[in-house]
RNA sequence: GGGGGUGUGGUGGAAUGGUAGACGCAACAGACUUAAAAUCUGUCGUCCGUAAUGGAUGUGCGAGUUCGAGUCUCGCCACCCCCA
């Protein structure tokens, strides 16, 4: 008999019988309520850190409890396995990428097998096997096939440190590259796309059905794809044939434009601008080549421009308008040209105030005469009337939008127009480590596709990484070289490989058939299991992965099945209807706030006074995401070592609620092993019942049993509602505290109480509650036991605690026979000493009561 | 500038409009021990009184709604995120 609770010997065991028993093993034949929990897959980076394991308990948690209450669950675990890191190893150490990449998983596997999750490792997947990215590459075909992919010149973000283009998502805030961290460059380049802007109206539209989303989620998402409803209007240019197309949202304003305005890369800039004018032009164009967009378009900035010297006319109005080029206008948005109206744009105010240019009033607050309005100070860009705007005169300026499209509909001067800021992904990779493009460029027939029978188009092998001269791919003159599938002639293969944001779009619905090397996947049986119903990641994919995958599951959807389009393969439109995205796990970090180094946790010797063990100054302590640059990472195995899985698992779901940043204290960690321990110790003095169960319960046996089924109802909430694990933890302690001090340690519901306690706490810790489950004579998997239903009887209470107020004010409690009857507790209130002490020779002038909560009285 | 979020003890955090601070951590006091650890018991927002089962005050600030507001409404302030 084990007396003390000993974690490492517990796990392992247990780990190694689940397994052996296939307790995990995806059930694929009861009729039982389907439920899919997915984390995010990982990429394989080499090492397991505290951010997976805080998502992949948070699943685990969610799995089993649904498990245990009656549901299949597909729970599996999977590797987002291509990607950069992979080709930096071989080309810094010589090991091969593919090497490299399972020697990680292995590990990581290993890793993550001793955190005890309920997984069914008999559907893991790797996005770089050949029969994984077979599928990938079948995925872009369709694409081709649909006019979905496609090839463009453009110009694309270029990391110089991966050396390779990113898509528009995977640039951040500052312009630097979501990977490496580099400031993108602007290069002029051809490249594969895929055309997601097809689907913008779609993706946001959808974006409704997803209630089980954080808000913030959805809101990003929205931004992202950034719908703008308004009109494209056309200026023609004096002296010339051309016309210049503007995109504005606020055709109202029309009649303030005093200035055009063109991106300096577009193709009328050259042929407008007049020979003065001329040099002037190229210098600035060669300027702003140097910016990056975030410093083009920031509104902090100054805005800088210069005229081309040549005129535009305002089609409404017939005026002339100097055509300007600047800095702020960008090519890629909208049609690369602007309607500059200084009255009603805050940075086109700006830019007039700068250059001296007319600013023209055509909306003011109210009617008035336009002659009456003082000159503008700032722009005025709220809704009001429009004033000098010929026959609009009068009207709001909402309606006047419609009336003044409608109108230039009409005469030809353009039409309305819906703008989305979601631009096509670009999705080719000059790198080596990622799924082929299955495409072959022949001198004859152009672009043409692999053949279906002929993936996997597979990377091959015998490549040389320098880590110079780009794609290592493209100097392989035997993997190029192949006969055009179409004509037979010699052609060249696509050396491009495909953005891993491309595997990861879609990998949730190869899960339920992962062994398929038919079809992608059966769709009978996807269709099944899919939606995911809970989605477990981080926050940093709100827009990344998980846009891209909405868009992939729509696409997906609409291809047939091989059977000319009569068949869906999909039968749902969203792929993820609960999402959780939890928070950081962060630590304690030392910065010297002189030298601006992070110090090192252990050489810091006063954790209370911190100070920099070399120049000796006091650091500054601050809670960041763990990181090896910080010095702040704590190791899974480390805190497994020492306390148990079970311990950490625990003090992950009780430190934070899930979705908030999580702070690692070794303190808290050490609370958590202290109460596994009370725990095991509880379980573990607990005898058989001595005493019957039948006649009536003691007040004590009474007030255990409500304790008992208050704390199932209270974590049956925390799971199912909205995934409060922390209070779901301190149910489990406030219930097991609540066991030690019961009075009837011989009845029959002191055993139900600890049985229970072990039931609710295998999905938080199921290592040990199996241990003391099996100790306290119980035969089968804990994890195999029915969830408990709460006793809605067995939770009255025959006394109550009853609030006495006075004026709102708090002033006392009595205990009253339980009852819901207004009268009897406001007689039982009445009656008590704190009501006549407070109201005492004042007239009750209102009472109200609150049944089984409290009586308030008002006094005058 | 627009949108979203957050603000509660020393600390992490709890509170269907109904006793604010559950449950932990830290701290302090005590028991046990030769001693320490572990364990157990107690105290723990602030101020006043300290005989209390006492009083006042208290959830960023200011108003409002309500018998009653951490919670709802309006206006500020600070910080964070996203978009410009």
């Amino acid at each position: 008999m084990e007396n003390t609770y000993n974690p490492a010997g517990i796990e392992s065991k247990w780990q190694q019988s689940w397994t052996e028993q296939n307790l995990y093993k995806t059930d694929t034949t009861s009729s039982k309520p389907k439920f899919y929990a997915l984390s995010m897959f990982p990429y394989p980076s080499g090492n397991l850190h505290m951010g997976h394991v805080r998502n992949y308990v948070i699943t685990d948690v969610v799995a089993r409890h649904k498990r245990m209450q009656g549901h299949r669950v597909l729970h599996p675990m999977g590797w987002d396995a291509f990607g950069l890191p992979a080709e930096n190893a071989a080309i810094e150490r010589g090991i091969h990428p593919a090497t490299w990449t399972y020697q990680n998983i292995a590990h990581m596997r290993s890793q993550l097998q001793k955190l005890g999750l309920s997984i069914d490792w008999d559907r893991e997947i790797a996005t770089c096997s050949p029969e994984y990215y077979r599928w990938t590459q079948w995925i872009f075909l369709k694409f081709y096939e649909g006019g979905l992919a496609y090839q463009k010149d453009g110009m694309v973000n270029w990391d110089p440190i991966d050396q390779t283009v990113l898509a528009n998502e995977q640039v951040d805030g500052d312009g630097r590259s979501w990977r490496s961290g580099a400031i993108v460059e602007k290069k002029a380049l051809k490249q594969w796309y895929f055309k997601i802007t097809e689907y913008a109206e779609q993706l946001l539209t959808d974006l409704d059905q997803l209630s089980g989303w954080p808000e913030k989620v959805r809101t990003m998402q929205a931004n992202w794809i950034g719908k703008s409803i308004g009109a494209n209007l056309e200026f023609p240019i004096v002296g010339a044939s051309e016309k210049i197309t503007v995109f504005t949202t606020r055709p109202d304003t029309v009649y303030g434009v005093s200035y055009v305005v063109l991106a300096p890369e577009h193709p009328l800039t050259v042929q407008v601008t007049t020979s003065d004018q001329k040099a002037a032009v190229d210098a600035f164009i060669a300027e702003v080549k140097r910016q990056s967009e975030i410093d083009r378009t920031a509104e902090d900035q100054p805005k800088r421009g210069v005229p081309t010297g040549a005129m535009a006319i305002n089609p409404f109005t017939g005026a002339e308008v100097p055509i300007w080029i600047a800095d702020y206008v960008l090519y890629e948005y909208g049609t690369g040209a602007v309607m500059g109206v200084p009255a009603h744009d805050v940075r086109d105010f700006k830019f007039a105030t700068q250059y001296q240019l007319p600013i023209t009033q055509v909306i003011a607050a109210t009617a008035q005469d336009p002659s009456n309005l003082a000159p503008l100070t700032a722009a005025y860009t709220e809704a009001g009337t429009i004033v000098n705007s010929s026959q609009f005169d009068g009207l709001d300026s909402v309606t006047a939008k419609k009336s003044i499209i409608e109108y230039a509909e009409q005469h030809g001067y353009g039409n309305g127009k819906i703008q989305y800021r979601l631009r096509d992904w670009l999705i080719s990779r000059q790198r080596y480590w990622g799924a082929p493009i299955p495409m072959i460029h022949c001198p004859k027939c152009g672009t043409v596709p692999v053949p279906e029978a002929d993936l996997p188009v597979r990377l091959p092998e015998d490549v040389e990484f320098t880590g110079k001269g780009g794609n290592p791919l493209a100097q392989l003159e035997s993997w190029v070289n192949v006969p055009c599938p179409s004509c037979g002639a010699p052609a060249k293969r696509e050396t491009d490989t495909m953005d891993t944001f491309v595997d990861s779009s879609w990998y949730f619905l190869r899960y339920p058939d992962a062994g398929n090397d038919e079809q992608i996947f059966d769709p009978k049986i996807t269709n099944d299991w899919m939606p995911v119903d809970q989605y477990v990641g981080g926050i940093e994919h709100a827009v990344l992965h998980l846009l891209y995958a909405r868009f992939f599951t729509k696409i997906v959807r609409d291809f047939g099945a091989g059977d000319g389009g009569k068949t869906k393969l999909l039968n749902f439109d969203e792929p993820f209807k609960y999402l959780l995205t939890q928070g950081m796990v962060q630590s304690t970090t030392y910065k010297n706030p002189q030298t601006g180094k992070y110090i090192e946790p252990a050489t810091v010797l006063d954790r209370a006074h911190p100070t920099d063990p070399v120049t000796g100054s006091a650091l500054e302590v601050t809670f960041d995401k763990m990181s090896k640059s910080k010095y702040n990472g704590i190791a899974p195995e480390e805190v497994i070592g020492k306390y148990g899985v079970d311990t950490a698992r625990m003090f992950i779901l009780f430190k934070a609620p899930p979705e908030k940043d999580l702070e690692w204290d070794d303190a808290d960690v050490e609370g958590q092993f202290r109460f596994l321990n009370r725990l095991w110790r509880l379980v573990m003095a607990a005898k058989p019942a001595t005493t019957s169960s039948s006649g009536e319960l003691s007040k004590s046996e009474k007030d255990l049993r409500r304790f008992i089924h208050h704390a199932i109802q209270a974590i049956t909430e925390d799971l199912d509602g909205d995934y409060q694990f922390n209070t779901a933890v301190s149910e489990l302690m406030k219930l097991s505290n609540a066991i030690t001090d019961a009075d009837c340690k011989d009845s029959p519901i002191y055993a139900e109480g600890i049985e229970t306690l072990l039931i609710l706490a295998a999905p938080f810790a199921p290592h040990m509650t199996e241990e003391l489950w099996q100790l306290t004579g119980h035969t089968g998997s804990i994890h195999e036991q029915s969830w408990r239903q709460f006793d809605p009887a067995a939770l009255v209470a025959d006394e109550i605690t009853l609030v006495i107020q006075v004026m709102g004010k708090t002033r006392g409690t009595i205990q009253v026979p339980a009852t819901k009857d207004s009268a009897t507790l406001e007689a039982h209130a009445r009656e008590s000493a704190i009501t006549k002490k407070f109201t005492e020779g004042k007239e009750i002038k209102k009472v109200i009561v609150v049944p089984g909560k409290l009586v308030n009285f008002i006094i005058g």
